[in-house]
DNA sequence: TAGATTGTTAATCGATTAACAATC
DNA sequence: TAGATTGTTAATCGATTAACAATC
């Protein structure tokens, strides 16, 4: 019964399985074989057994594959979608708007609960249901509430500042969209969603191999 | 003059450098080593110096560093941020409006000329100055305008069908922003901007090690 | 010169893949 | 039983880290 381990990869993978599950949950299926998956996934299929055998409660059988129904609650209890994790989110511009009405969240189970904007005119409007107050009222409300996640959606230049007033206001993970590296203390979370990283992937595909050789 | 190899990885760090070497750069710096490009990321030493090495097209001095100018050319050229490569949206929602208000990405080298929409009322609006066409004119729009990247910002049941018209188009790299896989032909890359899995290890973090033991 | 910092070669670590036995 | 698919153990691969020589 040795705790099984998922690697940090395997972990992004998850989400994939976990979706494509839900859907043939929904279709009526009732088994999957790492084969299927891999083939659909474009991964090898070794990669996909491991991934699932590492987090399945229940084997997979021979000739079967995986029950479909408690692999989906694994996996939910992996990637820790399960419990409602409260979160605010500072910046109210177009990032904050479109994170704050994005319909899919819930379900990844994360929950933004409010928002937090420096600017006067913004103060006290709603988005999507959800209050939008100014800066001053934030570690307050954070306390409160046992706020657990921040999610930065300010541009650059204000990024580390509001940063710091999350930790203050007892954060223990930052989700970041501005495109730098944000200091914290020891033991914060700062977990990049680090469009720039993407894009320089996108590229070097277009360009292909050969090129900067000289 | 072997081709020197940036690793994936270290590509994805790339960004980061780029910007603080700007930052430095207009505070009138002209050095940086290792030693501090690692203390201020978190990253160690050594890999900092592997990372710079790789890309720099002339070699650090030992006891000053790196010049900063060079690299901030050298790390743009690897990165490709250099061209500007023309990307078209599909998707007029939330999403797809905070994308084409982004003021940063024409630093990131990406140029959103236009946005597709199957919402008739959306036909012929502009956001931030970029008309929004009809979902029928994709096709020859992508092929008059010789488009490469397509951007997927619509909701999940709508995202394979219009990475396949996508692909018709004749793009050759896809940015998708909905939370599934999709499935395209060999040749074309698909980069996830996986929401679902940053979550993931943000509630790992949040968790502890000590979790789904038993 | 002395010392800081780079560059290179080898060792380690983690993740993926391969080979093959186990089992429904 | 036969065959498909899982599970496990070993081999490979890529990235990181360590050790140390080179050099401004």
């Amino acid at each position: 019964m040795d705790e099984s381990v998922v690697s940090k990869q395997a972990m992004q993978r998850m989400p994939y399985y976990l979706q494509k599950l839900k859907e043939m949950h929904a279709e009526g299926k009732t088994e999957i074989s790492a084969r299927l998956f891999a083939e659909m996934f474009g991964f090898t299929e070794i990669q996909v057994r491991k991934d699932l055998a590492s987090v399945s409660s229940v084997h997979g059988k021979p000739k079967v594959g995986f029950k479909i129904s408690p692999l989906i609650v694994d996996i939910e209890n992996v990637l820790g979608f399960k419990h409602e994790n409260k979160a605010v989110i500072v910046g109210a511009g177009s990032l904050g708007h479109a994170l704050m009405s994005h319909k899919g969240f819930s379900e990844y189970g994360i929950e933004i609960v409010a928002a937090f904007d420096a600017d006067e005119d913004k103060k006290g409007i709603e988005i999507s249901g959800k209050p939008v107050y100014g800066m001053e009222q934030m570690q307050k409300f954070c306390n409160e509430n046992r706020i657990e996640i921040g999610i930065v959606a300010v541009p650059q230049i204000a990024a580390q500042r509001v940063c710091d007033s999350l930790v203050l206001s007892g954060i223990k993970a930052i989700w970041n969209f501005a495109p730098l590296h944000l200091t914290v203390p020891r033991g914060i979370l700062v977990q990049n969603e680090n469009m720039a990283a993407s894009l320089a992937m996108l590229f070097k595909h277009l360009r292909g191999v050969s090129d900067g050789t000289d």
